[in-house]
DNA sequence: TAGTGGTCTAGACCACTAG
DNA sequence: TAGTGGTCTAGACCACTAG
């Protein structure tokens, strides 16, 4: 299989760049120097350094030239999605509470509202064989008139999706990974006789003027709660 | 703020997609159709359509056109890294146990080894003011001969950034993060007088070769557990 | 056959760097 | 002042699509 040329020079460099022959700090050949090296025109070896930019090999400097980084560590990519975790463990979905309620301290911090805020609760169940294996509650500031939230009420199935379809290029979404054991009150809607390992995934909506549309929390029971990721430069 | 050409007409679709004016599924000008709308060259076009291709919001298909994306939900990035962890919360790290233990079963799928190879096994206990916080245990192939084996037998400090810093950019890896109970062994030697919900993170590493460089597992306490991470489309 | 995106070229002008 | 990367152009040839 012949490789297109950009790809050829990008693949030759990430070799010299991934042997050490070029290492951290190392400054490549110019574009200039390199184009005739490689019998090509600047443009064609623009293309191959730029990947190599976008993959975190290199740095260009303007005015100097290309330096090969110092690889960043820890940095992963991982993939959390309600729909997909409801898909592959869960067999139904339990409405366990719908209230509108006021906003309290926590509230008011996490949606950036005011005390007066009227904010729609809803709490759900997650069971596999009528078994919880997670509770999801989620909080969604009410604003009256909104054609979003007045569909939501009420709404039968889970109200994620039409959240996620509605316009979600227009979001930004932060998530937050921690663990705790159940409290009593998840102990007893959950129905576990003793204390159980939980991972607790905080999810935040925002649309682009950086509002918050979502706030929420899903509490998944240690054996079915599993994140993978892979490394990313 | 001036943008540059290709900003310009890259922010110009990206909002119209972020409205709703252009939707997933629908067919974008051709890029000489734009290039005329803009009055700028073709590779100009191309270098705008590009970015939006490479943030998801398009995919281009050879001989018809570029189309609006379907979003695609619940990606997200983040960084985990002992040695952050390690600069955040920890004061003093202990070698808890470092021995030379042939293959088990357990050991023999993570690492792809066979039964007689010999594995080094390094588990430290992170301390925070006197208390521990977490538990590392890793394992290594010990290949005889490896320097970097070698070097990591009675490594005074932490011995993963020797692993990391030795040549990151030929590395792959692997996380995968789950929550636990604390075991009696675990509370044992981590000093906790009942359990408590841990957040497991478990990492691999490989070469370009596919050979596992390194399996563990960090058990951390629920206190100073975090993840957080942002959505990329 | 006309239209599409993918690759590649040769050249231009620019701001910035560093001696 | 010579060299660097950043932007942009006008054009070429290609494989692929779909009527």
């Amino acid at each position: 299989m012949v490789e297109v040329k950009y790809v050829q020079i990008m693949l030759d460099i990430k070799k010299k760049i991934e042997q050490g022959i070029l290492k951290p700090g190392d400054m490549l050949q110019s574009e200039k120097a390199l184009s005739e090296e490689y019998n090509l025109s600047r443009m064609t070896v623009r293309k191959g350094l730029t990947l190599l930019s976008e993959r975190g090999y290199i740095t260009s400097v303007p005015g100097k030239g290309y330096f090969v980084n110092k690889p960043a560590t820890g940095k992963y990519v991982f993939s959390f999605d309600e729909t997909e975790f409801i898909e592959k463990y869960v067999s139904s979905v339990k409405l366990q509470q719908a209230n509108i309620v006021k906003a309290n301290d926590i509230l008011q911090k996490e949606l950036e509202v005011d005390q007066n805020t009227k904010i729609i609760m809803l709490g759900h169940i997650f069971l596999r064989e009528d078994k919880a294996i997670a509770y999801d509650v989620k909080y969604f500031p009410y604003t009256k008139g909104d054609p979003f939230i007045e569909s939501q009420i009420g709404y039968a199935t889970y109200p994620l999706k039409a959240l996620q379809n509605s316009n979600a290029f227009s979001q930004q979404r932060q998530i937050r990974i921690s663990t705790a054991l159940s409290d009593e009150y998840i102990q007893k809607i959950m129905k576990l006789d003793k204390p159980h390992a939980l991972m607790v995934i905080e999810q935040k909506y925002r649309d682009l003027k950086n509002n918050t549309l979502m706030w929420g929390k899903i509490h998944i029971l240690q054996d079915y709660a599993f994140l993978e990721g892979e490394s990313v430069f």
